[in-house]
DNA sequence: CTTCCTGCAAAAGTTTTGCATTAAC
DNA sequence: GTTAATGCAAAACTTTTGCAGGAAG
């Protein structure tokens, strides 16, 4: 079995769990997801699966959101972005460029990253919050544009 | 002078170099922000300002963001929030409930900042981005939604 | 007196929803 | 067959803008 069978597979199943189903439209927003390498726009995504209704691009991915497919990624543009849920992807951050509003996935050595979620998991302790999760992007120039 | 005279002197000043002037309205929004502990929402900022109109709060804001005296903060709310730029309270970062979307400002101890900025900072150097900031959020559940 | 700000109302943009029909299981 | 998904159009919502009048320097 393929990682993209396994991809499909899991998104199926976590659909399944909360009684919904793994359509083809569904299919065609993982699919288009799963190969952008970057947080997708509704534009985006409408581009990459031509002949699926706005609306439903928005109701299957709030749908695959609710089923731990797909997350909605916060930008500060005045539109969403989604991309694969992080336990179906690599583990990445963000590089957000504050010229043009580009974003790309990075991801960084393992050393930086345990550093990182060292640093993170004292700072939860001592706050007193349940930590779930952490955001983290960087924001900065872009090759094209410094 | 008061932090608070120095709070409005820098506010005017920042405005007074874009070309713009510090009105009674744009004071105004700038104490809602200075006393309010965490970022507001517009409808917060119209309840705290009570005679500014929505888009004189709007097109407000916006300038005092331009001027470098208030940050735009996203969060994962379709709306926006708002609080003053970092120059002008202490460094912090937020507490952001998943569960209720409560939204709070929370300071670190210093070691544990230096340490992140450390990090962040090779990560920047290795990804060849020319990184101007950051944004980190810690995302989790709140002690009143425990 | 020139430039910027204000306030109202209308528009623009993204996202959500109602409803009848179709597809999935 | 029963339940959920689809597609269209219309609505809801946040945010932006045009314009005439008023305030600031």
């Amino acid at each position: 079995m393929t990682r993209v069978d396994d991809l499909h597979t899991t998104a199926a199943a976590r659909l399944r769990a909360a009684g919904q189903r793994y359509t083809g439209a569904r299919e065609a927003l993982v699919v288009a997801l799963a190969g952008a390498g970057k947080p997708l726009t509704i534009a985006d995504v409408l581009a990459a699966c031509p002949g699926v209704p706005q609306s439903s691009a928005y109701r299957n991915l709030a749908a695959l959101e609710q089923a731990g497919v797909v997350r909605r990624v916060i930008t500060d543009e005045d539109f969403a972005r989604y991309e694969l849920a992080e336990d179906l992807t690599e583990h990445h951050h963000h590089l957000v460029c504050s010229s043009c509003g580009r974003v790309e996935d990075v991801t960084i050595p393992g050393d930086l990253e345990s550093s990182m979620d060292r640093t993170l998991d004292r700072l939860a302790r001592r706050t007193g919050f349940a930590q779930v999760s952490h955001r983290l992007d960087l924001i900065g120039t872009c090759r094209d544009c410094a």
